[in-house]
DNA sequence: AAATAACATTACAAAATGGTTATGTATAAA
DNA sequence: TTTATACATAACCATTTTGTAATGTTATTT
């Protein structure tokens, strides 16, 4: 998974090295260095994070960023890097309208744990979804897919294979889901058995294989193919 | 449109002070003095945004964002806000899942612009007008069109409809969405439901696909095709 | 092989949730 | 004032969830 990067920066030496630490922790890094050259440049490739210089000759940075979603309606993930650290220029650039602002100097560590964090939220989506074998499961929407098949879930047979899913391929205590499923103690009439019962019917009976194992003596456990 | 937001603060003096700046700049505030406490609010509420400091009793932020993560799937956006401000506290935040950090001390409009910045990220920028599958809606005007058809809803039909749009795929939940519509309590008798049934009536009983969808337990939501 | 414990299955009932209809009241427009 | 509309209430029924009891089956131990 690259992430496409553009670096929007005049100081050729600190692009270049920048640019190369970028790259070496993974990045694919596109350069340009002024506003209106980057705005080309995005207009024409599609990046998934912009990092830009706020002062910039022909066009500064507040600015293309501002055309950049009003004129242009792009809204991918923008953070400045800039030695003005006042707070009035701090609100400038988020009135601007971007995502993130981080004043120079700065440890590349922490540009580069704030490129993930605003990369990971535009696909987040993605992130929140587990597949296992031929079992998808949404924890957003909790929903759940086998074979592409739907898969309807009440919110206890959902929550038990959410921690399936989430040991699986190990094996989870009875007591262990129970406690999570029941914090406030248990029903006592040994519901897990029942549940997981109704979720093989849902989860197994319409397919070949079965996905829910018992481990005797230790709980169940989710298999996971090959 | 209004921002639900959770205040996790051990520090009841700070999270006061604070908690009141954030209403008065139009944030609708929960609070929490605990890792512990925070994670029992987040499961039975969804917030678009949640502020929390790192060091406090019981447990501490990172593991309750880590938590958050990784046992429960909630991407809620969350910031740091913390007296740690060296290097490997940053990392150490970042890894444990959140979206951005703040050392204090801090200027809250600061915070302010990161929230917003927080909450609109990976979101259209265009407010007024929202496209949903066949779905229109103008915010401005209050108008909704299905299939380019003419959908006429009243006041409260419009509301519910707008706050499902704006959560949408996700669900959200009747008590969420009833302290939207009645800030001063819900009037005694159940009226959403009636609603959601005026609502279906107009907007998805003339068509073939039903956009507002009832999550059994959970509330309602609106679908959004494919 | 028998006994025991762990696990699976079935049927059922109470409780919570959700959908619908009918009707009453306040508010604004004609 | 009359009328229409928005808003709220009450009551009813259907569905789903959830927990219980009873019984059958499988695995492990003695």
């Amino acid at each position: 998974m690259t992430t496409n990067l553009l670096l929007v920066e005049d100081n050729t030496e600190l692009a270049g090295s920048l640019g190369d630490y970028l790259s070496e922790v993974g990045f694919d890094v596109d350069y340009a260095f002024n506003g209106k050259s980057c705005l080309e440049l995005i207009k024409a490739n599609k990046y998934d994070v912009i990092v830009m210089d706020i002062m910039m000759p022909i066009k500064d940075g507040l600015t293309a960023c501002s055309e950049l979603r009003e004129n242009y309606h792009i809204d991918t993930p923008l953070i400045f890097l800039t030695a003005r650290d006042s707070l009035d220029d701090k609100l400038k650039g988020f009135s601007s309208g971007c995502d993130d602002y981080l004043v120079k100097p700065f440890a590349p560590e922490e540009l580069v744990c704030r490129l993930n964090a605003l990369r990971n939220r535009g696909k987040i989506k993605n992130l929140n979804q587990q597949t296992i074998g031929d079992l998808k499961i949404d924890h957003q929407l909790s929903h759940v897919y086998r074979k592409e098949v739907n898969i309807d879930l009440n919110n206890v047979e959902f929550k038990i294979l959410a921690i399936l899913a989430q040991y699986a391929p190990e094996s989870v205590s009875s007591t262990r889901i129970e406690d999570m499923l029941w914090p406030d103690g248990t029903p006592g009439s040994d519901p897990l058995r029942i549940y997981i019962y109704r979720l093989r019917q849902k989860l197994d009976k319409p397919f070949k294989s079965s996905l829910i194992k018992s481990v005797h003596g230790k709980g169940y456990r989710l298999a996971v193919p090959n």
